[in-house]
DNA sequence: ACAAAAGTGTTAAGTCTACACCCATGA
DNA sequence: TCATGGGTGTAGACTTAACACTTTTGT
């Protein structure tokens, strides 16, 4: 026995939602779909999966293409595969999520995309089903940024505690006391304290932290749950 | 345009986790494969998605066909493509899981899939990446479980507390206090006391209770955190 | 009358929330 | 010197965890 005869093959795609945090609002990546239907519309970045490929090597090459980035954090976040969501062909689309740090992002690689980053208040009409997808992304990153460390993906190396706030802040969009807010992220033992100040935001400057990755690690499960109000995990 | 021609297609199956619960221990239906490769071998209820179903439906197809029940919790899990998976085709899974009531289970279906329920420390060898696709059920349904009213699902429609507190502690795997569990089980109002008692499983009987199904929409997410011990919630 | 499981309250410890002032610096 | 954002502590409210005895009833 060869093959599974009878049996009907379907396309699979990869679709990404790659979010970047510019200091004060979250954004999505987006492109312009090169190719019909639907060409010149905004689109998820995406592709099919190849046959040598297994979905995670899909989805990192697919990220690779657009951003040049190897080795940032990548989540399978669900499969879409309603007959009618492609109307050329039944095609079925494992998503996947991406935290990138948006300042390692070249931009000269939009031009050959035409990718924008797009406030995630602001997203403009999606082609297919993509709209379900970047809500089920939103949804999803709360959810898990609630209770995991995973926000620093989206901050450089070095970074300061104003910076992670407002970063919390526009993810969960609620403000956060900032007294409450350094005692809690500093009790974790997850960050180090540097002895340089990043002086851009203010006149006095904010000391800089890094991530210990140890601890990092082990508490990746487990971090904390320091969002105010829980109804922000709703939607 | 009519296809989107070069591309490859493949095969897409479903596979459905099965969870239910005796009264004592968390459970695991599985079927004997009936088919080459592996036939006869421990395997997951699954089977291939069919040209004018969504994947929601063909995980729903699948449920029935071994259990006859519908309407029952699932919940997608993760699909699962490397490329070597299945060694006679290259196929991707679509990974389901099912919540039911174990009394609403007809025994007589087994005999066709020679399906049997085991307890999840003692799952057999199964086939392929199947044991990969157990243990990411094992520990969704102990993260969700966590924080949201799912374990409901798994218990008939009138249960008693000392029920309930054992399957969130074979769930969780760990003692949890009667007195407190009580407490917050109650205070969260999704429990509607009844006036009858279940004389089964002591001579004093213990009241049933029902779910109060308005609360337990409105309070699906955001439920409770009364896991002792959060370790429980890594594997 | 006794064995076996159900049911119920209190206290101490810990955590969370709300809240306001001083500091450092560049302009 | 003043305007701007950075940094820090405390008290009260609330939540959680630990803990033991009484009730019911079938045998």
């Amino acid at each position: 026995m060869q093959k599974y005869s009878k049996q009907t093959r379907l396309l699979l795609a990869v679709d990404c939602i790659i979010f970047g945090f510019d200091g004060d609002t979250l954004k999505i990546l987006l492109i312009k779909r090169s190719f019909e239907p639907q060409k010149d519309n905004w689109s998820l970045m995406g592709g099919f999966v190849q046959p040598k490929e297994s979905l995670d090597q899909a989805a990192n090459r697919i990220l690779k293409q657009l951003t040049e980035l190897q080795g940032v954090y990548l989540e399978q976040l669900h499969t879409f595969g309603n007959t009618k969501r492609d109307p050329i062909e039944r095609t079925v689309s494992v998503t996947y999520f991406a935290l990138i740090d948006i300042n390692k992002y070249q931009t000269q690689l939009s031009k050959d995309y035409h990718a924008e980053w797009f406030p995630l208040k602001r997203v403009p009409k999606l082609i297919f089903d993509q709209q379900e997808m970047v809500e089920a992304a939103k949804k999803r990153i709360r959810y898990k940024a609630a209770m995991h460390p995973i926000l620093f993906e989206l901050l450089p190396g070095k970074f300061t505690l104003p910076q992670l706030q407002t970063l919390y802040e526009s993810v969960f969009n609620t403000p956060i006391d900032k007294r409450n807010f350094s005692k809690r992220v500093l009790a974790t033992g997850l960050l180090i304290k540097q002895n340089d100040k990043d002086k851009a935001g203010s006149k006095r400057g904010a000391y800089y932290y890094q991530l210990n990755m140890q601890n990092y690690y082990a508490k990746f499960q487990a971090f904390m749950n320091f969002i105010p109000n829980p109804d922000s995990l709703l939607h």
